[in-house]
DNA sequence: TAGATTGTTAATCGATTAACAATC
DNA sequence: TAGATTGTTAATCGATTAACAATC
């Protein structure tokens, strides 16, 4: 057991994700070692801030050397258990749906993608990329056969509330929300990393609209 | 000139729009007021942080009575600038390009798409949604001509550097980040919202190994 | 008027930054 | 050994929470 007991936070564990894209980087143009001031100038961070975040997350530098590179990137991504080889499914074939199926590289993240499931007898039966897409029934069998660690959720807004609640009735304890709608309530022990295409958005036009206010035309 | 002067942290602009997503819910069952108190428990955040939040933006509330639902969403929107109307473009129409055009609501977010570009042949002159894609000499034309608030990033992650550093030459001010790839370096002034989807699932995956190994299978 | 709930000030908590002894 | 850079402790800064007087 090498992982210290220390509380990490949702903003380092955000952060991880940034360092291990970076390091990979860095990995293809074969840099051995990095210092905490060069990666944070990399990335717009503090070399304090690396420091602290990696020292949380395990031991991997070398006082005088840096850290090397491909050693980080591994051990990063063992904190974020990527080789844990989770599973996951996903419900609601789409547009968004296709997309993730046919161009998410999810083994790079260390997930399995068991299955994709509408109810549009349109689209089940088709082929998506790898994968044949199943109908609800299907679905039901799905999760009593083999739970999945992670159920992606791709249908409509109008859908995502029933869809949601039926799921974790059936057991699914984790979901990847790209409805745009909040799902399931905040105090459910449900795990739900939420993909909200318009807070992005909104998000971006109030900066948009602040920088004008304060250079107007 | 309504608007206090005073720094509004990253996190509220972030909260604005789940304010907004949830007061737009209550609208549309008709709720008329709503206390600090009860918005909170809805959205799984205290009564303290969405009186802080809100009084940051605007004078909204009344004492003893609370927030009135349709004011509120409005006044919110209006800091957001929702009502601004903001122009964006779309380059690479993949599968998320396609997904963006055919299903995002822009005009609900207060955006209007002024066009979608590619440089495959195969999908240039199609139609997809109510839009045309158009080249690249389209693009280098849109540019010269109506330099859009919003530049929407959709192309594979190889062009992303490329793509967006050309887009800044050419003036683009904002970019919408799809591409799975830190663009840019972290000091340049262009606007980026980044819409990382690997981060996100790779979060995700974290809390859930975290689970894990508290309560192991 | 009494009850409710705001806006705001003060207190607490957590996260980021700075500093530096340890060490490669 | 001298120089560089870590891990970590202490200081600062910012954000969240608590409390309460103002007020509808």
């Amino acid at each position: 057991m090498k992982s210290k007991r220390i509380k990490i936070s949702d903003n380092s564990v955000r952060r991880l994700s940034k360092y291990i894209r970076k390091l990979k980087e860095l990995e293809s143009s074969e840099v051995e070692a990095i210092s905490s001031m060069e990666l944070g100038d990399m990335l717009g961070l503090t070399s304090s801030q690396i420091r602290q975040d990696l020292s949380a997350f395990g031991d991997f530098g070398l006082p005088g050397y840096g850290y090397g590179v491909p050693s980080l990137r591994r051990g990063l991504e063992d904190v974020l258990g990527v080789n844990s080889k989770l599973t996951a499914i996903l419900v609601g074939v789409g547009n968004i749906g296709k997309a993730l199926i046919e161009n998410f590289p999810f083994s790079k993240c260390g997930v399995q993608l068991l299955g994709a499931f509408d109810i549009d007898p349109g689209i089940v039966g088709e082929r998506v990329g790898e994968i044949m897409v199943q109908n609800r029934i299907a679905l039901d069998e799905q999760l009593t056969r083999e739970a999945p660690d992670i159920t992606i959720l791709c249908v409509t807004r109008d859908a995502a509330n029933d869809t949601a609640n039926y799921l974790v009735e059936r057991g699914v304890t984790a979901i990847w929300n790209f409805t745009n709608t909040e799902i399931l309530s905040p105090y459910s022990p449900v795990l739900v990393e939420n993909v909200h295409f318009s807070d992005s958005l909104q998000t971006l036009c109030y900066y948009i609209n602040e920088k004008n206010k304060k250079r107007p035309n």
